[in-house]
DNA sequence: AAAATTAATTAGAATTATTCTAATTACACT
DNA sequence: AGTGTAATTAGAATAATTCTAATTAATTTT
């Protein structure tokens, strides 16, 4: 609900560099996403949202989540044709959907790595992004 | 629209390893897919299988594809949120969207790759199944 | 500061891929 | 041939997202 010094630093200057405004309501929402990470739906997003901020649309949450996408600010995760969720981590990094419980995990990944899967392409091919995603299911750990 | 012997055997043992029936409809979806490896939609299979067959029915196409996707003989194929695509492609592969041709390339990874990919996972995580996605552009060959 | 311009938000309708429902058809087994 | 089960079918329903047109907010110009 409010954002810490250094992610609202981040907003700001992220919006001002795509000459994009900093409203209240894409700061609420990127605010959310940042307090909790667990990778929500919009719709889990506009849900939350309106704890806060009672008149906001679902279209404006739509809105916002594009443009913070578009910004940099948040990365969309899809998996299969199930609703995009969002995710505030910025380092390079893979998803991990655990099937038991449906809740997504990051999983971080060396540069390297993602810089080798690269070299697999053909020499024309020119990567923009890469997207990794496993499915499968989180053990508990015995004790 | 005449599978091959090859996937003629390889479509009624799968099925049958499935205990799922080889119908006609059935087998003329996964004709279509193993001839045109173009990584249709749904609805393009929809209408390339009227063309010979034009009473099947959309619902049709769909259970169809669910069940070849099931039973293993496909793979689901998607990007972002747009229409699921299908492949009959089984070796251990990446997908690679160019984004000024809309076209899905096929990206051979070696298995130790992937493999390796999984090691990188916390140690009580198990993935079943692994997607990579590439976005960018396939630039024209220079001659 | 008022007016004008532009961007963002809003509510609700529209779209689109997919799934569901209920009825019919096709086939395998007695 | 009759019965049971699975598959197909048409069309309705769903659900996530996008679109539209109107309003609001913010910024720049007069």
């Amino acid at each position: 609900m409010q954002l810490s010094p250094k992610y609202k630093v981040l907003f700001d200057t992220t919006l001002e560099k795509c000459s994009l405004k900093a409203t209240k309501q894409r700061e609420h929402i990127y605010s959310l996403i940042v307090d909790k990470r667990d990778h929500p739906t919009a719709d889990e997003i506009f849900t939350r949202s309106r704890q806060t901020m009672p008149t906001i649309s679902l279209a404006t949450v739509y809105n916002c989540l594009d443009t913070l996408v578009e910004s940099g600010l948040i990365r969309q995760v899809n998996f299969e044709r199930e609703p995009s969720r969002y995710c505030p981590n910025l380092k390079p990094h893979a998803h991990f959907l655990c099937k038991e419980t449906g809740l997504i995990h990051d999983i971080d990944l060396p540069t390297a790595l993602i810089e080798h899967l690269k070299t697999h392409l053909p020499e024309n091919f020119k990567a923009d992004q890469i997207e990794i995603n496993f499915n499968g299911s989180v053990n508990r750990q015995k004790n």
